[in-house]
DNA sequence: TTAGGGTTAG
């Protein structure tokens, strides 16, 4: 009576005081002290009657595994009872066998439970379901499935809770035949009006995406409990309702008040997807506030909202702060590096995931397989497939799809296909990767070629496999032979009216030379998206449309919509390239105002737009401070250093990125030998070219070869660059001609010249430069027969020099200039200006330097087509327009003439006006007489 | 019976 109860110390005082006890003292004694929560004392009341020998009742015994089951840490004495049962042949009471199955079931180990299982004399509903319980825990619905169909073939009805065991299994598999047939069970068997049943159903069909059936059994239910209404927010935020699922929280707190921890874990995820500015913080502070921040559940949410906004310091902050972590929170933070970038933090999680023997499964894998996505990566991505291949994860389908990407992503592509061929199961998601592969590593060929095998495999292709093969065929050449056809294959196969593959078709046209058609397609969508609008921009960008990229971003706006960070970026970038400082800065603050400030490419490409509008300043004072900087960052910097011709700043951030144990990347050497090259710091920049391999063991890109061409060649050390040439890693391209021809024109090397100039238009038959570059080099040599000669080719050819030209933006209007332009509507008063200009200045010691003049013609003309020249014609504008000792701001399309670079230096002094001009490589700072490049560029 | 981690493209 007193176990009854619960009252333990009298119940204990009696059994002690008893002078003979028997069986059934021993039984109740201990059975009390187990369904009072005491599962460690009724473990030692066990011990004590087989040491005694007494036999316990076989109800004792299931209710005692059972406790150990529910205790979660004592599986050893679980362990220890299925022993004395299995000596004293209790197994084949039912009851007992089932509590061991399930004990099983529960601590993970559903081979065991199914043995037992399977050598039970007879078995009851509450069998077959502990079965489906811990095939259900370990996340195998299959399994759940086949065991209820096995349940139901030898005539074993249903009770609720394997019912609703099999209709959320259905759910997670999303079969949605297999979901009517439950339905007609449920009915059936007359458990429709069950709590239990009728949430499964809700949540069943929340995943199959039926949400208004979802709704309607929710509508119909008498009674909700928290899990009801947890089901049906979650069903409306699995399908993108998130609106609506607020709307459920709100009315859950008005008519049901209890709420739970999984509650919170679905307003989490949903937040994860609206506006993380407006919520997640107030929502991080309220899990705080209702006391679940301990819970592990809520905070691996917590966790991957902080990932999904991008922020993954903040989510490493969480991941640190958590009372208790599981393999779940360990995955989560990994994934959220390898998303953010952060690969050797990503692959570091996994290293002391190992190191502390913590638990790994395949999700462990996969993320840390994604974090090896480019070349340098090749060594850890080997022995990631050795661990894997020694797990026995290799068989798992998402492990193999993962592993035939990284080799993509690597750029090993043959063995990417290799792992694909060995693959058990080849499904649509390995060849995707596979495609994809072929399409990083540009080979439209094979990437059709696998397309086809797909196909042939009887693998129906997605979305996604079209997007990757349209992917693959970018190049101008590819529009006619392959993009066409496929354009027409998607017809066909209904893959049209895809927003990803409307996308993607965009883009393609794009990049094989058609924008055209990719404003039709553009032009004949109905619903565009951000990421419609954001192909749009980057087809734009791409064929150097500038002011459509920026026209497009005001539309975007115009219509409601915002910009996201690759719009900014464009948008940015575009503003960059024209130099307008007005339009990004306007640009920069927007992004600022939408929440932006702190993402690391939009600073970045707000800091390149800064310095290639000649905001040097701004630059310095917008990247963040040097300890928590970036390597783009560091590269931005020295670029815009370098571009401004403030080259000592250059060495010298160079150093301090390295003092603060930045390593310098490909990109870094390049900014850095530019700004050796137009600082003609020869020897610095060749020091600097030695140490890409010997001190950070990067190899040196072509792109590094061609400033030492430069660096070498604008120095006029042409034989030393010609040599380098013959002496490169790699084959030289038209860059590298075009440099050295430039500097043979410089310093009118004739020979070599010409020897660049047939090697250039063997490269590039149709590009301008070689005649312009080698008609100049004639000209300023007086070779003015081969002038004529090289003209006469270039009109036999049809090709026509790019013309120069100069503007000076004012406000909102641009006014430019070609050479000699008379349209302007001011045209007498900037010759006149003009007249003035060259009166003032001569007076001040300038004399016309007519030995570039490209013209054969006697002095006096050559010294009055410098006066047509479009950048003094701007220069004039520029006088005349602006207030007196305001900064003038011009631009021009090619590099500044050497006279008129001459003439700009006089004004300077004469006229006492600070002068920029942004040329098409640089920024020239005029000031009291002097230049920043210091007359080398 | 409800919630949290993963592969392909963008």
């Amino acid at each position: 009576m007193y176990m009854k109860f619960g009252r333990v110390k009298p119940a204990r005082y009696l059994f002690d005081e008893m002078p003979v006890r028997n069986e059934v003292s021993w039984n109740t004694m201990m059975s009390g002290l187990v369904r009072v929560g005491l599962y460690l004392e009724g473990m030692g009341f066990f011990r004590k009657m087989c040491d005694i020998g007494i036999k316990p009742s076989s109800f004792v015994i299931a209710s005692l595994v059972t406790a150990c089951g529910r205790s979660g840490s004592m599986f050893r004495e679980g362990v220890q009872v299925h022993g004395f049962v299995a000596k004293s042949g209790l197994l084949s009471d039912v009851y007992v066998s089932t509590a061991i199955l399930h004990l099983y079931g529960v601590y993970g180990l559903v081979s065991c439970s199914r043995k037992v299982f399977e050598e039970m004399p007879d078995r009851n509903v509450v069998s077959w379901t502990s079965l489906m319980v811990g095939y259900s825990d370990k996340g195998e619905p299959e399994e759940v499935i086949d065991i209820f169909k096995g349940m139901r073939g030898e005539g074993v009805g249903c009770n609720e809770n394997s019912m609703s065991l099999v209709i959320s299994s259905c759910g997670l598999l999303k079969d949605e035949s297999l979901g009517r047939q439950l339905v007609g069970q449920v009915i059936k068997s007359g458990l429709e009006s069950k709590l239990a049943v009728e949430n499964s159903l809700i949540s069943m069909f929340g995943n199959l995406g039926n949400v208004e059936y979802a709704n309607y059994i929710f509508d119909q239910m008498s009674e909700h409990d928290t899990i009801s209404w947890n089901s049906i927010a979650g069903a409306y935020a699995q399908n993108g309702h998130f609106e609506e699922s607020f709307r459920i929280f709100n009315s859950m707190r008005r008519f049901h008040d209890e709420v739970n921890s999984t509650t919170v874990s679905t307003l989490l995820s949903v937040l994860g997807h609206v506006d993380h500015q407006k919520w997640g913080r107030g929502i991080h502070g309220l899990v705080v506030k209702m006391g679940f921040s301990s819970v592990v559940c809520v905070c691996n949410t917590l966790l991957r909202m902080y990932a999904g906004a991008g922020r993954s310091e903040e989510a490493e902050l969480v991941f640190q702060l958590m009372p208790t972590k599981d393999l779940i929170s360990w995955n989560s933070l990994m994934a959220c590096f390898v998303e953010d970038g952060r690969s050797l933090d990503a692959l570091g999680l996994l290293c002391s995931m190992i190191r502390t023997r913590k638990s790994l499964n395949y999700v462990s894998f996969t993320s840390a397989l994604a974090a090896c996505f480019s070349p340098e990566f090749l060594d850890k991505g080997r022995i990631l497939h050795g661990l894997v291949v020694v797990t026995g994860l290799f068989e798992n389908q998402i492990i193999g799809n993962a592993l035939v990407s990284m080799y993509g992503k690597i750029g090993e592509i043959s063995e990417s296909r290799r792992v694909l061929l060995h693959m058990p199961r080849r499904d649509e998601v390995a060849w995707n990767a596979l495609i994809g592969g072929y399409a990083e590593s540009e080979d439209p060929d094979k990437a059709l070629a696998a397309f086809r095998t797909m196909r042939l495999e009887g693998v129906p292709a997605n979305y996604i496999t079209v997007v990757s093969v349209l992917g693959a065929c970018l190049m101008p050449g590819d529009l006619l032979e392959r993009g066409k056809p496929l354009h027409a294959y998607i017809v066909s196969a209904g893959f049209e009216s895809d927003e990803h593959v409307k996308n993607s078709l965009l883009t393609m046209y794009a990049k094989c030379g058609d924008l055209s058609s990719s404003q039709d397609l553009f032009n004949g969508l109905d619903n565009r998206n951000i990421i419609t609008w954001n192909a749009m921009l980057a087809a734009n960008a791409h064929h150097g449309h500038g002011e459509e990229v920026l026209n497009l971003v005001s539309k975007m706006r115009r219509l409601g919509l915002s910009p996201d960070q690759f719009s900014f970026s464009e948008g940015l970038s575009a503003a960059a390239k024209l130099a307008v400082l007005e339009e990004g800065q306007q640009l920069h603050g927007l992004a600022v105002k939408l929440g932006f400030e702190q993402d690391c490419f939009i600073f970045n490409a707000a800091a390149d737009m800064y310095s290639k509008c000649g905001e040097i300043g701004k630059v310095v004072k917008m990247l963040p401070p040097s300890v928590n900087r970036s390597l783009p960052s560091w590269n931005i910097l020295i670029s815009a250093f370098g571009r401004h011709g403030c080259f000592e700043e250059v060495c010298g951030t160079f150093h301090e990125m390295l003092e603060m144990g930045i390593k310098p990347g490909h990109v870094t050497f390049v900014s850095l030998l530019t700004a050796c090259s137009h600082g003609g710091l020869v020897n610095q920049g060749l020091a600097y070219y030695d140490m890409i391999a010997r001190d950070f063991g990067l190899k040196p890109a072509i792109e590094h070869c061609i400033c030492v061409i430069d660096l070498l060649g604008r120095s006029g050390r042409l034989a030393e660059a010609e040599s380098f040439i013959s002496k490169m890693p790699m084959k030289p391209n038209d860059l590298v001609w075009r440099s050295l021809l430039a500097s043979c024109k410089i310093y009118g090397d004739l020979d070599r010249g010409r020897k660049a100039a047939e090697n250039l238009s063997k490269l590039e038959p149709e590009d301008d430069s070689v005649y312009v570059l080698s008609s100049n080099m004639f000209a300023t040599t007086g070779r003015w027969e081969d002038v004529e000669n090289v003209r006469k080719q270039m009109g036999f050819k049809n090709i026509t020099k790019k013309q120069a030209c100069s503007w000076v933006k004012l406000k909102d209007r641009v006014s430019s200039f070609g050479i000699g332009d008379r349209t302007h509507p001011q045209t007498l008063e900037i010759y006149a200006k003009l007249e003035d200009i060259k009166k003032l200045i001569k007076e001040s010691g300038y004399v016309a330097d007519t030995s570039q003049a490209l013209q054969d013609t006697d002095e006096e003309q050559k010294e009055h087509n410098l006066w047509n020249h479009s950048e003094r014609l701007a220069l004039a504008y520029a006088l005349m327009t602006t207030p007196e000792g305001s900064t003038l701001r011009i631009f021009k399309n090619l590099r500044i003439c050497s006279d008129c670079h001459s003439v700009y230096k006089f004004v300077s002094r004469v006229i006492g006006r600070r002068i920029v001009l942004r040329d098409q490589y640089r920024f020239h700072h005029f000031e009291s007489g002097l230049c920043s490049c210091k007359d080398y560029w």
